[in-house]
DNA sequence: GTAACATGGATTGTTAACAATCCAATTCTT
DNA sequence: AAGAATTGGATTGTTAACAATCCATGTTAC
């Protein structure tokens, strides 16, 4: 293992993101994280640096690294984006996707299922995203699934600063007729299907209240 | 301004792709930049990292940086994430373009006519380039004109990888028809003629031989 | 009591020197 | 002479110390 390391910084922190652990707007300190991850300063500037390009922390000269706080206009963008991108990967699933594919989705579902029972907040947010990062992986293309990433990891932040309630966690049974609908090669109703899924996640978003940007680092990052 | 400097390193090497000057393959010594732009070895390190989260440099360990060479399953990916993202922009073009929007649109045409008449290749890239971009920023998704960015960026590393001769330059009537469309708000027919001039562009790469990666860095980053 | 101003501490940004790695040319052996 | 080991030069990676900037606290003037 060459230098995983910075790798191992930013794995962290965009995890802690997609649960919503770390919240927009936290300041992300160099002498914190160095001391957290227990490497050099240079390490974590990298790490952070990096991290900018994934859109999801803010730079602000001579001030130090933040969390982003996604614009509502952001926010649209983001969500846009996401139908766009995520309706070809749909189509390249439905046309694609072997036995072995489906069984990996099905046994997501249940992940999803049991998770959904024992009311944990974090890991049932992270097997939601990870339902449409499996689909990503399912369509085969690379590229797509790289951005799928960051818009799902951008997702995180909009709904954590905007999210209604029940928009936090929304109908997971829609996951499973997504996956029924790919099963059968239904080619339009998985596209159906999943644009009124993203349209009901996007609807559970309001911009009116701001959140505050309190955060415990250390914790947040603690696995 | 306080850092447009590794900006500055960043653009100019991203202009240089994006014109061809700069082929893929071609090493980017940390030293050697580090003279041409006249600064620290720290801001080139910097750049350069922010160029592999651009996917348009590869970055080996103790082994120096170097113009990324998209393989041709890369190059499948890059056209059809192409076709996800432009469709969306472009109804999004149809749909808000203002009049002024449009007469930008047809002055970039004008200057791209006058670029096929004198012959000047690099121009003629970069303004074939710069009409999808405008088309982007017209659709007025910072999302997903910042994927675009990224996409024709790679879009001209394997272009001048693989492109037959007639890729390089593709007929340019059919931008002037995509803006005709766009200006009579004819959603459909516009992007019909951008999948068609989508699909002829990536009907123009042969995955048969990889050109060397030879190239004079100093030269191609004059400017 | 409020507002402008100075000061101390902390954080970020930069520089330079040092260590580790790799590549190529040279030398030695068979 | 061909091939393998070696050594020197060059390039990348890391560390530590230094400089610059900012924020908050406390002080002073009005």
């Amino acid at each position: 293992m060459d230098k995983p390391l910075e790798a191992l910084i930013v794995d962290s922190i965009l995890d802690a993101i997609a649960d919503q652990r770390l919240a927009a707007g936290t300041k992300l300190g160099e002498q914190a994280l160095s001391e957290i991850f227990g490497c050099n300063r240079l390490h974590v500037r990298r790490a952070l640096s990096m991290l900018t390009g994934w859109q999801v922390v803010d730079h602000l000269p001579n001030r130090g690294a933040y969390v982003a706080t996604p614009t509502p206009q952001d926010a649209r963008d983001v969500f846009q984006a996401r139908r766009a991108i995520e309706t070809t990967i749909c189509r390249n699933a439905v046309r694609q996707a072997t036995p072995a594919d489906i069984a990996a989705l099905r046994a997501h579902l249940a992940e999803e299922d049991a998770a959904r029972g024992h009311e944990n907040r974090p890991v049932a947010i992270r097997l939601s995203r990870g339902f449409h990062i499996l689909l990503a992986r399912i369509g085969r293309n690379s590229v797509l699934a790289r951005y799928l990433d960051e818009l799902t990891m951008r997702s995180s932040l909009i709904i954590g600063l905007y999210g209604t309630g029940h928009a936090t966690l929304c109908a997971e049974d829609e996951h499973a007729r997504i996956t029924d609908a790919i099963a059968r090669r239904d080619e339009a109703g998985a596209l159906a299907l999943l644009d009124d899924h993203l349209r009901h996640i996007e609807a559970g978003i309001r911009f009116d209240d701001a959140a505050p940007a309190t955060g415990a680092l250390s914790a947040a990052l603690r696995r």
